[in-house]
RNA sequence: GGAGAGGUGGCUGAGUGGUUGAAAGCGGCUCCCUGCUAAGGAGUUACAGGAGGCAACUCCUGUCGAGGGUUCGAAUCCCUCCCUCUCCGCCA
């Protein structure tokens, strides 16, 4: 969310932010209410104070001896009434004004950072480095068509059981995934992540907190008899791990990694990678969260990326590192790095982990804070996948396939995965 | 699903209409005392918004699950909702 005071201080800086993002607001009007809101604020408190030493008043000429329905009692009593009346009107006009100014500033996305390059869409990110050699030729399978030919999923079936754009993994399969999550897990803890299993189930407020919510509310599964929503990502239950809390300063940096379930209902996207592991309704994802001081927060950016980047290096993936131009951010961030992982069967380069700065958007929606002395302050937020388990396991397959139709398995995961080999 | 109990500050827990943002205890922090430790003493210890001052800070308003209502005045009375806990039933 983006800071009401700033809006009503310093509108033209959040103006150009929006705008290097490609939307053209004028937020005159916005402004405007959220500085009316603020005299009646002030009106309204005056009135309140007035109206406390009326009743204070009451109360000292009572214990007095003063008879309570008596004349001089009775004119304080008329007094705090009509005071009444005018606060009353005024929280009707507040309350609107509120809800009003609340609906849009919700509905503003982060500011893009300033080292963030400007841009329209994804053709304007720039690659900042690249890892690995990519395996380029014409004779390299799509991992849909090795899975198949290896017996590793079922999509047929899974429309019987669910709809299309679901999967179901059989035997080495779903081994191979299952030690993916493990792997990852492992390697993140090793270096000083706690893991956390969250609900995958998560109430409105959550959404609302990380940024999902209200703006796209028709990217996710709803559960129609309760206020819970099927989460998107963990990034989401992360948050709200701690919102409404203040952190203890000694206890920032926060790191965590988990593994969940991730359910999207790609809404515009019919017809685009309809084969395969590459966009489902449900997918595995392992995701890494930090809460650290905004002091902190570049640095903890470099952190969290390398912390993602190195999975693929330990799997043997190439890929590479992509900043995000303003157009392409995601709504909560204020700067992301993508990283791509090459698949020679299709022969580009593809997301498979989107490492975000937030800053303190989710912190102020969600209402996360650090207190260092006296002051109370927002933490930032950091995210970055590490990484998508589906795509992954369509990298392995793609760069590891042999000409006998087998799949190497990258030496890192074989402890997990059982042997160096997958075949039919 | 049935029956009951309850939601107060970091925690425990008082408080049923009038300086109660809230007793007391625990915990935390600061200082004092003490050869060290233990014990002891004094003080301090919620959040949000706003006004004023370079600042330390001072002041105002709101907040005792949420939202309404009654009243000059509500943690305290009334209504609605949410949540938690216990017992029974059911169930992975």
């Amino acid at each position: 969310m983006l800071n009401p005071r700033e809006i009503r201080e310093n509108s033209s800086f959040i103006e150009e932010g929006l705008n290097r993002r490609g939307l053209k607001v004028n937020l005159d009007l916005l402004k405007a209410h959220s500085k009316k809101l603020k005299e009646l604020e002030q009106q309204r408190s005056n009135l309140q104070a007035e109206g406390n030493a009326v009743g204070k008043e009451v109360g000292k000429q009572i214990k007095a001896g003063k008879q309570p329905n008596g004349d001089e009692v009775a004119l304080l009593r008329n007094k705090g009434n009509s005071i009444k009346t005018k606060v009353s009107l005024i929280e009707e006009e507040e309350k609107t004004l509120k809800k009003l100014i609340k609906e849009q500033i919700l509905h503003y996305p982060n500011l893009p950072s300033s080292d963030c390059p400007d841009g329209k869409n994804e053709k304007d990110n720039i690659q900042i480095r690249t890892w690995g050699k990519p395996l380029v030729g014409e004779d390299f399978k799509e991992h849909w068509q090795i899975a198949e030919e290896l017996g590793l999923l079922d999509t047929e079936r899974s429309v019987r059981i669910a709809k299309s754009r679901f999967v179901t993994l059989l035997g080495q399969g779903a081994k191979l995934e299952r030690s993916l999550i493990n792997f990852m897990l492992d390697m993140h803890t090793s270096k000083g992540y706690k893991e956390v299993l969250p609900p995958v189930l998560v109430n409105t407020a959550s959404l609302e907190g990380s940024g999902q919510l209200p703006k796209f509310a028709e990217e996710s599964f709803r559960c129609s008899e309760d206020d819970l929503w099927l989460t998107p990502t963990a990034e989401v239950p992360l948050t709200s791990l701690h919102r409404d809390e203040i952190i203890p300063f000694e206890n920032l940096p926060i790191k965590y990694v988990a593994y969940s379930p991730c359910f999207r209902r790609e809404a515009g996207s019919y017809g685009k990678d309809t084969r395969g592991l590459i966009r489902l309704h449900q997918f595995n994802k392992v995701e890494l969260y930090w809460f650290v001081d905004s002091a902190n927060s570049n640095e903890a950016y470099k952190q969290i990326t390398e912390d993602a980047e190195a999975i693929l290096q330990a799997l043997e993936l190439p890929y590479r590192v992509m900043k995000l131009c303003t157009g392409d951010l995601g709504f909560s961030a204020s700067s992301t790095h993508d990283l791509e992982v090459w698949l020679p069967g299709a022969n580009s380069y593809r997301e498979i982990s989107s490492c975000s700065l937030c800053d303190d958007f989710q912190a102020r929606r969600s209402s996360i804070r650090t207190k260092k002395g006296k002051q109370t302050h927002l933490v930032h937020t950091l995210n970055a996948s590490g990484l998508a388990i589906g795509r992954t396991m369509a990298a392995v397959l793609e760069n590891g396939q042999q000409s006998d139709g087998t799949v190497k398995i990258p030496e890192a995961l074989v402890p997990y995965f059982g042997k160096p080999f997958l075949k039919s």
